[in-house]
DNA sequence: CTGAAAGCGCTTACAG
DNA sequence: CTGAAAGCGCTTACAG
């Protein structure tokens, strides 16, 4: 039951505490430990399997070696995705990690932040909701955004991806494929990286000559649930028939966007062409399958891990605001076997 | 930086340490010390916002308030869910989580209990590999099991759902609707959970009159990859031409299912009807949709962590095996519109 | 080359 | 009614 402590090692060994964790933190050389006591420490610590506790050494030298990671929502799965990367990367560096789902509700996520502040984590890596600066600002240790960032706060560390260009080149080659009448289904939430998508999608429309008035842009409130979503959606497509498709600005907004489109019964593609943002087993496997701008879920990952680490490390080089680029998918949502025709 | 510690409050209160320590933690009446004193106490920590260093605490109590969660792979739709819940269930009760996924690799696993193990997690709740069970009984601390359990060890805590019942409740539904030729698409994992599939499948083939040989089974490798299981898959479907339905044991081989049989060009649910274990988002989705037996993740993930908590309460009274039913989602991949019939 | 001692921030048995 | 002291298991500045 009881672990094994330092001091059962320097009483087998003969040696006092002090040696012990000299040798077992590998600083034996700099303390010039002689080779022979050196190696009986390390044999007696390996015959009995000694893990040194880390909530001791947490106390003593304030590092926890653990990582709080806070995300929208573990069980959708560009988080889920992006959770396992990081947990596995983490691993390989020492580091474990806490997590959280703030489903973008700023009580939830100040809550989050505050457990994980008193439980002495040594970084965070935050998908942060609105109005979530300050209290980031407070928490005086490394931090990482992910997904969105705060365009105010200048020196914060991020990793996102280029919504604006996504959401362009989705609605780009919608109107290259025939589509006239394109409009985004998206939510009311007013972060940066709705507006980019939004802006992309505006801006597309504008490059092509198209309108990008009011009517083609339908914002849902973003604490909605699937069913609300899906009704809002159908609602929103029966009173604007004359579209001919939709660029749906997230994956459950899009996986949404399904249920409405066929419980109406039109069909995808021909009726009405779609992107989603985001990739989404569903999109790969629906009939017709789903045109998507996919995020490099596992660069992401990777990359927000390392960002941390190396601010943890202090040997922080590389730049400290990532944004890494969508890969637009072709398939048939957007590129019917039957040609959309603009009557 | 630093935080306010206990002896903080106690200079500003003017005690000691030992009587701020008594009041926080609601031992002032046992202590009985003066209600003056107390509310004294009182006011000047939520003033400094006082909040305990769990690591002091842990270290000298013992008691970390964090619990361990080891899934098969939190990417997975089902293990997410069941993650989501469990975050959710244990901040309500001050505990917070660590994750990590196995792989369902035994040494995967077996590093991740060392990890968790030294980190000094109060409680586990894990999906154990193959063969972890004599890792699991050298941990001391309380532990549920989720998703499978090991059949030799009696007094273990688990969470499960009766997956006999699951499987036989789908392979009844295949051969009430017309379909004779029924196989299963299982893995070659010798855990309890896929055997019981297993059963299920075999014994509902047996009561109805039906073949249940070697032919009607085919077994993949688990550690395959999804092209890897999609193409053994369409492999299988193409050599046994005769096959009216497909049982798939797991929600990953039923979506690779999906590809093999569209691949070859055959129509869900009229060629080849098919059930998949456990829902998913896909399965309600695709077109034609698919008819699975759902497992009810909410209550999984509700009842684990009630069950864990209680044991690290020793409150424990409720029963320590839970056996969960699962339910059948009728759909179209085996009800079609066009009914199957039987040439 | 090695060790005694202090201290991280708590809790708790003991004393008065 | 309240407090001094020990101790959880480490690390590290200091001494010799």
């Amino acid at each position: 039951m009881k672990g094994i402590s330092i001091k059962d090692i320097a009483q087998e060994a003969g040696v006092s505490p002090t040696t012990v964790s000299f040798v077992l933190n590998g600083k034996a050389k700099e303390k010039r430990i002689s080779e022979q006591v050196s190696k009986r420490i390390l044999k007696i610590a390996s015959k009995l399997k000694y893990k040194p506790n880390q909530l001791a050494r947490g106390l003593r030298t304030g590092k926890t070696k653990t990582i709080g990671l806070i995300v929208e929502d573990i069980a959708n799965s560009f988080f889920a995705n992006v959770a396992k990367v990081v947990e596995d990367e983490a691993d390989k560096c020492g580091y474990k990690v806490l997590f959280g789902s703030t489903e973008d509700n700023e009580e939830k996520a100040k809550g989050l932040l505050e457990v994980l502040r008193y439980r002495q984590v040594d970084g965070y890596i935050i998908t942060p909701t609105l109005n979530l600066d300050k209290e980031i600002a407070t928490l005086h240790k490394p931090v990482v955004l992910m997904d969105r960032y705060f365009p105010n706060v200048k020196d914060s560390h991020y990793v996102v991806v280029d919504n604006f260009q996504g959401a362009y080149t989705a609605v780009s080659h919608l109107v290259e494929q025939g589509y006239k009448k394109v409009a985004i289904i998206t939510t009311t939430s007013a972060q940066i990286q709705m507006q980019q998508r939004l802006e992309g999608f505006v801006d597309a429309l504008k490059k092509h000559g198209l309108p990008a008035g009011k009517n083609v842009i339908k914002r849902l409130p973003f604490d909605l649930d699937r069913p609300g979503f899906t009704k809002e959606i159908t609602q929103y497509l029966q009173t604007n028939k004359d579209l001919d498709a939709i660029f749906f600005a997230t994956n459950y907004l899009g996986i949404c966007g399904i249920e409405s489109i066929r419980s109406l019964g039109l069909h995808i593609g021909t009726d009405l062409g779609m992107v989603s943002f985001d990739d989404h087993d569903i999109f790969r496997l629906h009939s017709p399958s789903i045109t998507c701008v996919a995020q490099p879920v596992e660069e992401i990952g990777r990359r927000l891990i390392h960002m941390l680490i190396e601010e943890l490390d202090h040997t922080s080089s590389s730049p400290k605001q990532i944004v890494l680029p969508l890969e637009l998918r072709k398939r048939e949502s957007s590129i019917p076997a039957v040609p959309h025709l603009d009557v």
